[in-house]
Parts: C-alpha cells; structure tokens; sequence
DNA sequence: CTATGATGTATGCACCGTCCACATGGAGGC
DNA sequence: GCCTCCATGTGGACGGTGCATACATCATAG
C-alpha cells in the first residue's frame, strides 16, 4: 500500500493532478507518451486510480483537448482584444499558427483524434473559437452578406495552414517565415485574382 | 510451424499483403485497429513476420499514407483532367473534401500522424499533390503575381474544410450540404468583402 | 548439388488499457 | 464521540501490443 504523492492515502485533488500530468507527458513526448500508466506513475498514484476521475483514456485525452481549446482561445483573444481590421485578423491568424507550432501534440489532441462530437466540454470549447471568429469576421468585414460562410471560410483557411506547417508541407523551420506566409495567406483572400470576380458574379 | 495462407512456407508478396490489410484494417476500424500483429493475422502470417519488410509500425503507416496520396491525387485529376476555370477549382476542392469525408482514416494516417519528413515515398507524393494545385491555380488565376503564396492559400483552405468537417466542427451528415460549403468557401476567395481590397492595395 | 541469404517462425520481454476484489479513511447521522 | 457508508485509492490479473532475438525453411546462384 503506496502511500500517495502528500503522504496521504488520498490524494486530494487528483482529478487536477491527472490532467496536469497528461498535458506535460502530451508536451515533452508527444501522443505516443500519454498513457493512463505514466499519468498515474507521475502523479504518484497506482495504475488504475485515474479510472476514478476519467471513464477511459480517450476521456482523458478528451479532457486535456478541452483545457487545449481554452488556452487557445484565450491566446486569440489577448493578442487582439478587439479585433476590427485586416491586419488584426492577420495577426489572429498568426497566433493561432504559432500556437498549433508550439504546442504540435497539444494541437494535434485537440484535432486530429476520432474523438466523438458528445464531450460536451469540448463542444463548449469549441463554440468558444467559433464565435470568435464569426465576430472577428463580421467586424473586419463589415458589408458582407453571408459572415457565417465567410467565417467558414477564414476558419479553414487558418486551421489548414495550421496543420500543412505542423506536418511538414509547409516550411516551418523559421517563426518569422510562417508568421509572414500566413500573413500572406490571408491577405490573399483580398487580392486573389480580380478579373475572377467577374467570372463568379456572372453565376 | 503454421503455413501461411497460400499453403507455401514462403507467401510470395507479403510486402503487398501488409500493405492491403493495413489499408483494410484502417478503413474498417479505424486507425487504432492497425496493429503489426492484426495486419500479420490477415496475411495469414506470424507475428514477426511483417518486420522483414517493414522496421517498425510507422514504416507500415507511412507506406499506407503515401498510398493514400497516391489516390488523392488520382481522384483529383481524373475528376478535372484539365482544370483551369474557377468552377474547376471549386469542383476539385469538392473532391478533395469528399475523398476526406469518405476515408477519415486514411486522411488521418496521411496528414494526423507526427510524420517525419524522411519518407521519401511520402515526400514525392506530396509533391504530386502540390504541384497540381499550383497547377491549377496557375491556369485559373492567369493574372496572379505569385502563384505559390496563392496555391498556399487555396491548399490551406480545401485542406482546413477536409479537417474542419471531419473533425465535426462543420456539419458533415450530408454530401450536398458539405459540397455546396466547400464551393462557397472557395468562391469567397474572390467575393470577400471588396472594400477591404483598397486598404490592403494601400498596404 | 550444395551453400547462402532472403524470408518466415517461435519465444520472450516490457508496456499498455482495463476489469475486478479489496483497502482506506473522511464526512454525516446517531 | 462513535460508527457506518461510500468516494477514493491499491493490487493483481488478463489479453493485447511493439519489438528484439534466435531459429527454421527454401529458392536460387555457383
């Protein structure tokens, strides 16, 4: 009979503890390193404890996804508090790149599992980013017709160039290189092409 | 010393064998049922026996991915053999999208998995991949200056909509809904908010 | 016809997720 | 103040996994 980390028999606040653990194993050793055993090692605890606090792995998992789309969402936010330019959206752009560079497991987590659409923390979370950037969007372009798609379609964009860094498709040995590129990305949506626009109204 | 599946001590292709039940295993179950050892069950074949062909698991994974990209790239270019109007665009995103949407694992093996750049396999691929949208982009936007930022832009955003939808943060239960988003998102590159070109322009 | 190297097998180890029976001890009713 | 209940943690077991190692088979080159 171990006693836990404190010297106790109960930990006290191991729910926390687990999701600290599996966010720093997510971080120093990417996906692979996050099993329930090494949480449970790193919190002090016996293997099957986190069972207590979190149904299966993927709960678990699910949870650290949740805490990773805060975070997110608050980078967004205290980068430009209120966003209502071209160069603000940019500027989002960027930091939500950079964020998905720095913390590549975190990100991937948050996005790239199966993960089932029922946690509803995570729907929560996710809506928190949605929202965001429907406002950004409707203030950056004010005359829009449809902001929703037009979210859509900066959200896409974003997120798209997010993970062609992160896998490698995109050069992203250098901050400044992928801070301008995105930069450009986005701008791109303006300058794309001006004799296609004809083209496409004519539709 | 069982025999394997063609009644031979030898099976004859079991390279090709590994690589057919993995993409089996993966599209029936998903990408945690591509194991070495349930791939080597389906060849009909022993454990270890995999290993002479493949080092590790991700050598494995890797082989199917850039089998995967291989397909991609077929669909898109026999879906527009000769793309160069901005219908044709939207049209080939729509098909990227779908080929998404229909294979999740598989999409997922391609792009979600940490991935090192050292696949050559992978990487002339991908390169396939890239140079057609350049491609595409180059004959639908004659008058663009930089026709890789931009091929970059439009990439990022077929390529966010793919994961977007798969992830659940769009709605995706009906093809035509998910196609007509996908068009619409790419039109926007050259309907977004006129008023916005003059400030950039000024930039 | 034989030796050799490519291919497949058998075995074992460490780790994993998860189920189960059981231990502990803090909080609330007597 | 004591005692009981139950949320929380322990320990052991089972079947699965990736992979290293030693050995078996057999097609073919000399």
């Amino acid at each position: 009979m171990t006693l836990s980390q404190n010297g106790t028999y109960h930990h006290g606040d191991l729910r926390a503890a687990c999701l600290r653990a599996a966010r720093e194993l997510l971080e120093e050793d990417g996906s692979a390193a996050l099993s329930l055993r090494a949480v449970a090692r790193r919190a002090g605890v016996s293997a099957t404890a986190p069972y207590r606090h979190y149904a299966d792995r993927e709960a678990l998992v699910s949870a650290v996804a949740a805490e990773g789309y805060r975070e997110l969402a608050e980078h967004l936010s205290a980068d430009r508090p209120a966003p209502s330019t071209p160069d603000d959206l940019a500027a989002v752009a960027v930091v939500y790149v950079r964020f998905a560079l720095e913390h590549p497991a975190l990100f991937r987590a948050m996005f790239a599992e199966p993960c089932d659409p029922t946690g509803e923390e995570r729907v929560a979370a996710t809506e928190a980013i949605s929202s965001y950037v429907r406002a950004l969007v409707r203030d950056a372009f004010p005359g829009t017709e449809d902001t929703d798609a037009l979210s859509t379609t900066v959200w896409a964009l974003v997120h798209g160039l997010a993970f062609l860094h992160l896998d490698g498709k995109l050069d992203a040995s250098a901050p400044e290189v992928v801070a301008q590129r995105v930069r450009a990305s986005v701008f791109a949506l303006f300058t794309a092409a001006p004799a296609l626009r004809t083209a496409v109204a004519a539709d």
